[in-house]
DNA sequence: GTATAAAGTTAGATTAATCTAACAAAATTT
DNA sequence: AAATTTTGTTAGATTAATCTAACTTTATAC
């Protein structure tokens, strides 16, 4: 068994990893907001767990047994948001912080259970797939919204950046998953985005905002 | 704010409490399953985080604040216990270990969320009763069914014992919270009760079992 | 291709929570 | 009331996870 700590060692290098192919110790320190130091360790001890592979001054990657483990609680975190939006009424906004305590939780049966309430979902309500019980994660290709061109029309399928800051930005902007959104122009100068969905007829987003919206083309 | 294991501290001081008046180290140490030492030091901690009075030699008592901290971790615990019973389908045996790791959760929300979807109940699926908002519960005061008289009708009102063990004993005697009992018989040599309830008209039940189930009397 | 900067490691200290061993106080037994 | 047992404390060690300071390796810039 893992210890919280160590657990959330792996989540991250599992989250990094999935961006950046590859994690350097300077990253991981940065995510977990620990010294290098601290890291330098711990990846000596998940090493001899045999959870990562630990060579000085080489690229940290997960092992097999690592990758699985990491899945597993990211299984746990999303199952779990879905859960508080499906099932407890939070807004997607609200939830992260209270799934990160409870994604620790020691209960196959609890989340077990959870995933029986909800019809085993293969999605969490950001759009992000959840890992099946083998901590394996299926990865759909979308494309960025910054990434499509005028006059496309597409569905919203996930967001990257789940801060609850710019899920209140999308709230305001009546944007949520499944939303189609058509494409009418985009500013050269800053690479905004001017488009329209719903009742809206023009709506500009930054670049910045499009860039951690992912979409869907229309078949 | 107290660590996960000053909580779970607090937590034993309030319940060892509330059966015998006054906690001395060795059973608080054997209640956490920890050495003396350990106790000790920790109550000293807790003393001067105004948590506990703490004198050498002299019985450990929670401060107000210390009650308070406990009776607000108790009543995150059996809020889970309820929440776990009635809207997740779980039996009554096998909530108390969940629990016992949601009740850490550093989330006001979730827990008021939780409240609310039970419409606010009063009593954990045990029959223990929720302490409110400030920390504050209240006692009602059950009779033991072992201090029952022969002729007397009784409503099953609570368990003492929440242990999986005991609580599987009742399930497979048919035996849930508002039952009607009617004593027919006490052995004298053993305290054994022999009742009547539901479709059962003789079932023997011993001083042991008997000592843990608490009973209104019927008006 | 050397100098500088960035990234990573080593060594040793710190903190929280635990332990054992030895001692001291209080309670119980005879 | 003295002896014994139980209970509680003190002192010092241990473990996990963190830190700082100093040093080394690798990468980047000129």
């Amino acid at each position: 068994m893992n210890s919280l700590t160590e657990e959330n060692y792996l989540k991250a290098l599992f989250n990094i990893a999935n961006k950046a192919g590859e994690v350097n110790v300077a990253e991981l320190s940065k995510t977990l907001d620990l010294k290098m130091p601290t890291v330098t360790n711990m990846m000596k001890k998940l090493s001899s767990k045999k959870l990562v592979h630990y060579e000085s001054y080489k690229p940290l990657r997960l092992t097999e047994k690592g990758k699985k483990e990491a899945g597993l609680i990211i299984r746990k975190h999303r199952l779990t948001e879905m859960f508080l939006v499906d099932k407890m009424k939070f807004g997607w906004e609200d939830v992260h912080d209270i799934a990160e305590q409870i994604e620790h939780i020691q209960s196959p049966v609890f989340f077990e259970k959870m995933d029986e309430l909800l019809d085993f979902p293969k999605l969490d309500p950001h759009g992000s797939p959840i890992p099946d019980r083998n901590g394996k994660i299926e990865w759909k290709d979308y494309n960025k919204l910054s990434d499509c061109a005028v006059g496309e029309t597409v569905k919203l399928a996930a967001v990257i950046n789940t801060s609850s800051e710019f899920l209140k930005f999308l709230n305001v902007r009546g944007m949520r998953l499944g939303l189609k959104i058509k494409i009418k122009a985009i500013e050269p100068f800053d690479k905004s985005i001017v488009v329209s969905y719903g009742k809206r007829q023009e709506e500009t987003l930054s670049n910045v905002a499009c860039e951690r919206l992912l979409v869907e083309k229309e078949k």
